[in-house]
DNA sequence: ACAATAGTGTCTGTAAGACAGTATTGG
DNA sequence: CCAATACTGTCTTACAGACACTATTGT
């Protein structure tokens, strides 16, 4: 039986409360990392003081839809505009938020500039992956970054997705070594070239010098929207 | 800036709707079938008489979480109670349901036995995927579906997913069937069965006769909760 | 010339696909 | 013995990984 009541105009059952947020990836010094913000202290404000990922309430007049509600938390929070945005999944139910039943959608970012905080007010920070996942987090916002690291490294084993976490153009060697870092394992270079050559997701972009040694040939993104699969997962597990 | 109001407590502004639909796939006559509901006639529902997802409303008071919600619906239109069932993702946008700003969590369901509706009243029908996706279906459904279907197809490249329509136990001649079915294309027969054995996720039941032929090893899956992801696609695309 | 980095060539092992063969049942 | 289905063995090929080699820059 649907719920809906027999005169459906009204409505007038208990809505849930209904939230975005962003887990929002970047580099800082070749080291994976994750945007945080501190809750506000307010007496009747959930988890006072604690980190927490950006996020708040859909706002049913300014928010088109919930990817134009993570778009705006991600420009408040970081200005950025244009980056690789995807949908992480929704996590809801009676606890996790004290004032109500609530239901979240995290949405999962990766961005090349961490340009710190566009933002009024609030206090962020980037903080080491692993290290904010040893944070106490407000809500249940440890499962959900939980969730988008082991997505995300999950899925670097046979997308393209760290080349959207660097400037572009940006040099093969560079993109290596994001997927090392990611990976937490060292990779054939001559086997990480062909791979990416052969994807056919790059387009060449000038020579880009470094201080020593060669410079290397420079490259973009051929298509911003979408990451591109490889046929095959980096290495079999042993 | 987080939207909560100084004095949060008080939580005044307007709540989006929040549903939960569920894609139910299952296997009638060998073919990939989804479950469709009819919409009630009422004056004032929304898309009255159309076919749609099962779904319908959160209940703050009787879902204690968005997975339990799509439980209940699952059990109440198929009986069905331990399926596999996986979030697809959620929807949500002012215009989706003309009764306001609805957000949807849509998962998707894949079971073995396509007994049909252990529920009162409402009319259900199972129907082929592709014929489906041709039917004006309510609300933004004709979305939600078509990511179902492309979700399931590309699981199917590399994970043990279809092992989850066929009751158990069942035979690898079967299963090889389901997959040549759901991705369109023949498979060999040699190389499935070593995929499939090699990949562990499978424990020999018994032996099962058909009319004619030799009899076949029947299996059971080692582990209901999760499907198992191959190192490969079946096959690169050409 | 040398250090440092970028990029290539070549060998090898692994595993998937092709396909022909063998095995086991009922009539 | 034959038809029908289940299962296996062998050959080939594609390709990722290993690793040594060459190339191009600055000092």
């Amino acid at each position: 039986m649907s719920p809906a009541p027999v005169v459906s105009s009204a409505l007038t059952f208990e809505r849930p409360l209904v939230t975005v947020d962003v887990v929002i990836f970047s580099l800082v010094d070749e080291q994976l990392c994750v945007l945080l913000v501190r809750r506000p202290e307010g007496e009747h404000e959930p988890f006072p003081g604690r980190w927490a990922l950006p996020g708040g309430f859909v706002d049913v007049h300014r928010d088109a839809s919930l990817l134009a509600c993570a778009e705006r938390k991600l420009r408040e929070k970081t200005g950025v505009v244009a980056p690789y945005l995807e949908q992480l999944g929704s996590w809801g139910d009676a606890r996790r938020d004290p004032r109500g039943w609530s239901a979240t959608h995290a949405y999962f970012a990766l961005i090349a500039q961490p340009a710190i905080s566009a933002d009024s007010g609030t206090v962020t920070e980037w903080v080491a992956c692993d290290q904010a996942l040893r944070r106490r987090l407000a809500f249940d916002h440890h499962t959900l970054l939980g969730a988008a690291i082991d997505r995300l490294r999950g899925k670097v084993e046979y997308t393209s997705l760290p080349a959207f976490l660097l400037p572009e153009p940006f040099t093969l060697p560079q993109l290596q070594r994001i997927y090392e870092v990611v990976l937490g394992r060292p990779l054939d270079k001559s086997a990480f070239r062909k791979r990416m050559l052969d994807a056919d997701f790059l387009v060449e972009a000038g020579t880009l010098a470094r201080e020593q040694g060669r410079p290397a040939v420079g490259y973009r993104l051929r298509d911003r929207e979408q990451a591109t699969l490889f046929p095959r997962t980096f290495k079999p597990a042993e």
